[in-house]
DNA sequence: CAGCCTTCTGAATCAACGT
DNA sequence: TACGTTGATTCAGAAGGCT
């Protein structure tokens, strides 16, 4: 893994060519040459954390390839903005051609640079699914008491599409915040002690981000075995937490020295065992069981009398699966929404059967369903 | 005060011509055709709360069946994202020519219009000071577990331009936040209670914000005497909160029921003492740890093993958070629960980890991390 | 009256699958 | 692609009722 790179060809790939993805590499080049590389819709999550400040950093150039002057008059400003959208633009649309139909991007930037951003990610098609805040818990104070701490950094996290599919881990990320669902600010601390690259005591890069960013966000949006691209890969941050996770992974840099610096962390990084990267599945993922099922085994008797919890309405279980109450019949799912007038309904939930300890939801029945016919 | 009047001369005002500011009244009209009849320079704060463009789909059912009442007003609806970008850069620009030169602006949104609303401002050559999140201690869930919870709002400070001398009450702040710089994050519940305005029990204006946040916003960028403009009044919070702090206030509202209820609201507001207004503030926020964030701060790495105070049992940390032992799973305490039968259990003192002294309770890595992140 | 329980609600871009 | 079926899914706080 981890072989530097220099991407030759300029040219186009084509979607699903069997162009074999360079997994777990760094791409030595500019970001969108690189991505130029990659074939259409092959990329599951991309985190991307672009160069955030217009008059800071050689990385804006004018067309005629003159150096941006300090900003201090309006027809400046507007051709940094203006330069700087162009910028934005040609990267998010080669990110959006590389990223699957159900794949979904997250951008990190700062006030100087998120509201262009966002702007061009919906301008450029995307659907914004969230906003997240990230609260530094030890920010850089305002050393001139001149405005509030600039104390967090915003993400954005997208989907390709309005109708896209998106991976979201949604119990992973309920089991991580303590059961409760995991919401749009988070707090971590900013990238520093053990964990900060330094080279003579210097820091190797300004802006290294906290691996804990990172960790929340693979484990909420993509799946072991999924690749994710970062095409401003700095220091690797994206590389070292998808090693652990065991996630592939594609950086993009141009420099050398944050390259040699990426590769050797990233060797150092030792993936998870596999059963520390299990996380908590939804009830999705668990095997389907059809009410029927309960009566084939003997669980539940044709006859026997179901109840919703408050005792309100009584139907009777037939030998098909279905229920019968006030002389309407149906699924489980089915005379429950008709009988509350509900448009719909949860059968597993909503039905109840009594035994010596009293009422007990028939989702019970479909654990132990479960448990003694699981391989 | 708080007479109602049509503005009837759509002619553009002369700067500083002698005309008298509509002080302490509510404009009924277009925000923009009301701004064109302010005089240039004239306004020292504004603070503007516009449509998110929130761009809903279907009725949306919380689990027990109930309907979210959502914001469906024709005030919120545009036509594509050009229509919205156009009206924004409207009433920009007339704010900008009506603001003094040392004047800010305010303007809050979510992620589906912050972004387009931000990019406007720069481009119109406004400065942009901070952006400020709005965290919500009971913001609505997201009922059906897709995303993360929408639990913030964001703000934009900014000057006319570079180089303005803007006020910032830099002591006031400080003091409100127990000497310590105040921060971008600023936490408060949403408006409700006695604050949310209602009529026959069914809210006034579906989004009407909190005066805690008005409150901080005016005491910050504002002084005594000074003139606040609310181009989108609504209920008139601004103009509530700037009576209270002794402010002039100028509200700009198009609907004749939102205007009714925000006169009886700023008659019924009687301004504070100086000394009451520090008490309107919302305490800190007390520090509570999920168990997950050890994990993503690398304090307990995924595969850890832990154990009960006398190595009864044993457990390993997974990647989320949740913790597996004997074939079952669930959070520190619940499983400390399951395995011991109780139907309870404090799993921050049930469960142990072992480094060269011995075993320790997991409570002392929260209690470490608490010391690393408090803001 | 305190304490407990139930009900209601808030700027929300809120499902997946088989036919 | 449209439609019907299955079945997954909520947190904090206010308000009011009951014991």
């Amino acid at each position: 893994m981890g072989v530097m790179e220099r991407v030759s060809t300029r040219k186009k790939a084509v979607a699903d060519s069997g162009v074999r993805l360079p997994l777990d590499r760094i791409l030595m080049d500019d970001c969108v040459a690189a991505m130029a590389s990659l074939p259409d819709k092959s990329i599951d999550m991309i985190f991307a954390d672009p160069p955030y400040n217009l008059q800071l950093g050689g990385d804006l150039l004018r067309p005629d390839g003159s150096q941006v002057d300090a900003v201090d008059d309006d027809w400046d400003k507007f051709d940094s903005f203006a330069a700087y959208d162009k910028f934005t633009k040609a990267w998010l649309k080669e990110a959006r051609r590389i990223l699957k139909d159900n794949g979904t991007i997250w951008v990190i930037g700062s006030y100087h640079n998120i509201f262009r951003v966002g702007a061009a990610i919906q301008d450029e098609g995307y659907w914004i699914l969230n906003d997240i805040v990230w609260r530094k818990s030890n920010p850089m104070p305002n050393f001139k008491g001149t405005r509030f701490t600039n104390a967090h950094e915003t993400l954005i996290w997208a989907s390709k599409s309005e109708k896209a599919r998106y991976t979201f881990n949604y119990r992973a990320m309920k089991t991580l915040n303590d059961e409760l669902q995991m919401r749009s600010d988070w707090l971590f601390p900013i990238c520093g002690g053990q964990e900060r690259l330094k080279r003579g005591g210097v820091k190797v890069h300004p802006t290294q981000k906290p691996e804990a960013l990172l960790y929340r966000i693979m484990l909420a949006c993509t799946k072991p075995g999924d690749v994710v691209l970062d095409p401003f890969f700095g220091t690797g941050t994206t590389g070292a937490v998808a090693r652990r996770l065991k996630r592939h992974w594609i950086g993009i840099e141009r420099e050398a020295n944050y390259i040699e610096a990426a590769q050797e962390r990233i060797e150092a990084a030792l993936p998870l065992d596999e059963s520390a990267v299990v996380t908590m599945q939804s009830p999705k993922a668990q095997p389907k069981v059809p009410f029927g099922a309960l009566i084939e085994t003997g669980m539940l008797k044709p006859g026997a009398l179901l109840m919703d919890s408050k005792r309100r309405w009584r139907a009777t279980v037939r030998a098909d699966g279905s229920l019968e109450a006030e002389g309407a019949t149906g699924s489980i799912h089915k005379l429950g929404a008709t009988l509350q007038g509900a448009p719909s309904c949860n059968g597993w939930t909503f039905w109840h059967f009594e035994d010596a300890d009293g009422l007990k939801p028939i989702d019970a029945l479909r654990q132990n369903y479960i448990l003694a016919t699981e391989p």
